[in-house]
DNA sequence: AGCACGCCGACT
DNA sequence: GTCGGCGTGCTC
């Protein structure tokens, strides 16, 4: 063994930062800390790092430690951005156990945690040298263009070099014009963050008195618009208080040029001001209802799980004002002057919901969510952080805002799947996170559902969790009755092609007779799911991704709903030349269209994300059926989330089947918790809602449950098969996905693991298996499922345990361009 | 993500 | 022979 010795020529005395860079790498990098940095770097702070040879990135200290890294010389941190560190350490520890327990890099958390604008990277712009004339000889014709845009533009960004040439690769082209000295490089590192400002104008202090006032207006000669503007100023000023350039002009309806001319009398004079991108609401609470008295009793009975439990479970049927209890106790929190954060499933996040959290808690309530801009999300971030916003309404990601004093989490529709990240890595449950992170700090967890998830009930009844309970709606409103209608009993003859049965037509135009709404569900966008050849049974499917095509026709085209591509109309079999296309199942497309064949005097709306793709469109939508514009709204699970509404006389269903007919072993979980939500929808204040299901399988066991709106029955039958099949809350799933884009190398990957996986966790491992969808973006999938106790230290070591497999695996020849990806805790 | 390196085909 | 396209690997 005669390899070169790599001694460490830094002193034990030595600091070394571990830097997380917004970069998806497998793991943190190590920079030394210059000596004179060493007051001024702190965990959580963002640092100026090099990373390869020009590229600087704003990192963040996660670690500081004195273990000088051996193998390599670390580089130097160029600079310290923070004063303060802009992530706390508690958060710092959340991103760590994130990225240990979901089996990601702590980068990737790093990504998903941190606002845009607070993710810097630096840039190379090219400067032209003045000195030195072009000499078109000397340059090939690639290095002319750059050079003379060059002379035009002074400077150029790489990513214009790249237009500029029509191609990615520039490089040889910009170092070749270094070294010819037309241009010098250098790179820059800006804060994207920008302050948002606004001219105010007022008047020259030496008019504040009302006599120099009068005798300027009273003597005043020429310019007769720029008095008008002054007087209009004056009016706005003291009916409004502070009076901005722009508002000023528009109001007035004057050109600048007028405003400008008072400006040089020295009469009006302007200040550039930085002001707030949010909504400044006077910080009162405003609790204008009463809980009735089964909402009281659960108040209490929340207040006193709190005492011995960190996690309470609120299960309360849909219309039993679980709201109203959420801020009573989050009022509660912000007197005491805490912090809280309450969380909803994305596409809940709508107007209703914000606009009820700002009337009852005015200024102490932010929103966070993804239709927020980059700059918006710093100025909440830094306002969670110096304890300015004591209550944030966020989705999933609010959940890295970097509370300073958090003692409350509320997670709305705790049952959601969208809780959890499916892509991009990390892989995280906000609901799991946020219960670790409230144990590190010492907060309390409310879940709230009206149809909890199998393992949070399961947790509440082994007393890991409280359990409140709120049986009746708000007002003893009634739950829904639930009709169904069996698809069998229509002649086949007649149900070729129904959507809308004559059962579910007679009860639509009831309820528009007593001035009610509908609200038609069917979770399937576009207009036919998949098209059949008639004759040979060939199935149009997407080239890169192995599922059928979708039909859509507003668009006319068929799309993938996987990878999102569109192809044109297939008309002739490519199997076997007929053209005999048949369709299959229907869309929400479909379905808007069938009710307004059926009923051509009703308006009739479609919510789906085909349709609510601008950024308002979804709560314009919301807002014109709870104005009842609208009389039917088709739609997807976009309808079910979160939306209250008032006039809502009747649900249906459609299409049935297909929820209840998965191959899942959540299936049934799911088909509760979606049919039971739907129903919810139904019947508000003071009457009883109907619910009409259709379907061919009439007997599903699931169906009598949903009828009495059992969530108790449901949840005991679902336990026990969870517990025969040692599927969660008994055991925790891993789930291992190999992508390739070669078959057979896929294939043999997996396998290679799997085998890996057997020499010590053999009985826990079902596959490997070609998962239903076995191709997406022409790469082929296989995976395995890992089905393991749940005990925490034993899971530990098997994720050790799979990562080495996968180093094993990597260092194979054949197997390392093999996508390896782990999803803990799988959906 | 960039950017370097190395391999390969198409032109002065 | 060289330029530019493209796949692969590394970043401290």
């Amino acid at each position: 063994m005669n390899e070169p010795q790599t001694h460490s020529l830094f002193e034990p005395s030595d600091w070394f930062a571990d830097v997380i860079i917004p970069l998806y790498l497998p793991k943190t990098l190590t920079w030394s800390v210059p000596p004179d940095l060493k007051e001024s770097v702190k965990t959580g702070c963002r640092v100026e790092v090099q990373v390869g040879k020009q590229k600087r990135y704003a990192g963040i200290v996660i670690r500081l430690h004195q273990t000088a890294p051996v193998g390599f010389s670390p580089k130097p941190i160029i600079q310290v951005l923070d004063e303060h560190p802009i992530v706390t350490e508690e958060q710092l520890k959340l991103w760590t156990w994130i990225a240990q327990y979901y089996m990601c890099s702590e980068g990737e958390v790093m990504l998903a945690a941190l606002p845009t604008h607070l993710k810097l990277s630096s840039e190379t712009i090219l400067q032209f040298n003045e000195g030195h004339g072009i000499d078109p000889s000397e340059l090939s014709d690639r290095e002319y263009v750059v050079a003379e845009a060059l002379e035009v533009k002074q400077e150029l960004k790489m990513g214009e070099v790249q237009k500029l040439l029509d191609t990615p690769h520039v490089m040889p082209v910009v170092k070749r014009l270094i070294e010819k000295r037309i241009c010098t490089a250098w790179e820059t590192m800006q804060d994207k963050y920008k302050e948002k400002t606004e001219i105010f104008i007022r008047l020259n202090p030496i008019y504040n008195n009302e006599a120099e006032l009068e005798t300027l207006v009273n003597e005043w000669k020429k310019a007769p618009r720029q008095l008008d503007l002054l007087l209009a100023y004056l009016h706005f000023s003291r009916t409004e208080g502070e009076v901005t350039r722009s508002g000023l002009l528009k109001k007035a309806n004057v050109t600048s040029a007028v405003l400008d001319g008072l400006i040089r009398k020295n009469i009006l004079e302007q200040e550039v001001r930085s002001i707030d991108r949010l909504p400044v609401l006077p910080k009162q609470i405003d609790l204008n209802f009463t809980l009735s008295p089964g909402q009281q009793k659960a108040l209490d009975e929340v207040r006193s799980a709190f005492d011995k439990h960190t996690v309470c479970l609120l299960h309360g049927v849909t219309g039993s004002g679980k709201t109203q209890l959420y801020l009573e106790i989050i009022a509660e929190e912000i007197r005491k002057g805490k912090q809280c954060l309450f969380l909803l499933p994305e596409i809940a996040l709508t107007t209703q919901i914000i606009r009820k959290l700002r009337q009852h808690l005015g200024g102490f309530a932010a929103v966070y969510h993804s239709k927020f801009n980059p700059n918006e999300r710093v100025e909440l971030w830094n306002k969670v952080r110096n304890g300015e916003v004591q209550v944030v309404l966020g989705s999933r990601s609010a959940l890295f805002l970097p509370f300073k004093d958090l003692s409350l989490v509320v997670v709305d529709e705790e049952h959601d799947p969208s809780y959890k990240q499916q892509e991009p890595p990390p892989r995280y449950h906000a609901r799991d996170a946020a219960i670790y992170f409230a144990v590190q700090v010492g907060a309390k967890v409310l879940l709230g559902s009206a149809t909890p998830s199998v393992e949070s009930y399961y947790n509440a009844q082994q007393n890991k969790y409280g359990l409140v309970e709120i049986p009746e709606r708000f007002g003893d409103v009634e739950l829904p009755a639930i009709e169904l209608v069996d698809m069998k009993s229509i002649p086949p003859k007649e149900r070729k092609g129904m959507i809308i049965t004559p059962v579910l037509l007679q009860a639509i135009q009831d309820t528009l007779k007593g001035g009610k709404q509908i609200i038609v569900f069917q979770n399937r966008r576009g207009y036919t799911p998949y098209q059949v050849c008639g004759t040979c049974g060939w199935i149009p499917k997407c080239q890169q991704c192995d599922v059928s095509l979708t039909y859509h026709k507003s668009t006319h085209r068929l799309q993938c709903h996987y990878c999102g591509t569109s192809y044109p109309l297939v008309k002739t079999c490519a199997q076997c030349g007929h053209q005999n296309f048949l369709q299959r199942s229907f869309g929400t497309e479909q379905l808007q269209e069938a009710l307004e064949n059926l009923l051509p005097d009703v308006t009739v709306a479609r919510m789906d994300t085909d349709s609510v793709r601008g950024k308002h469109s979804h709560d314009n939508l919301i807002k014109q059926f709870e104005e009842q514009k609208i009389d039917i709204l088709a739609g997807t699970q976009m309808v079910v989330k979160g939306l209250d509404f008032d006039h809502v006389g009747l649900v249906g269903i459609p299409d049935a089947d297909g929820i209840l007919h998965f191959a899942d072993f959540r299936v049934n979980e799911r088909a509760f918790q979606l049919i039971e939500q739907v129903s919810g929808r139904a019947g508000r204040k003071g009457q009883t809602g109907r619910v009409i299901i259709q379907l061919n399988d009439t007997q599903h066991p699931l169906l009598p449950l949903l009828m009495a709106h059992d969530y108790k029955s449901f949840y005991n039958n679902e336990i026990k098969s969870r517990k025969e099949f040692f599927y969660p809350p008994f055991s925790r799933l891993i789930l291992l996905q190999a992508k390739h884009k070669d078959k057979p190398t896929c294939h043999r990957a997996i396998e290679f693991l799997v085998s890996y996986l057997n020499r010590k966790y053999s009985g826990h491992i079902n596959g490997p298996s070609e998962p239903a969808i076995s191709r997406v973006r022409n790469l082929y999938i296989m995976e395995c499922l890992l089905k393991l106790p749940p005990n925490n230290q034993f899971l530990a070591q098997c994720k050790s345990y799979i990562r080495s497999a996968v180093t094993e695996m990597l260092s194979i020849e054949e197997f390392k361009s093999v996508w390896i990806s782990a999803d803990v805790d799988t959906l």
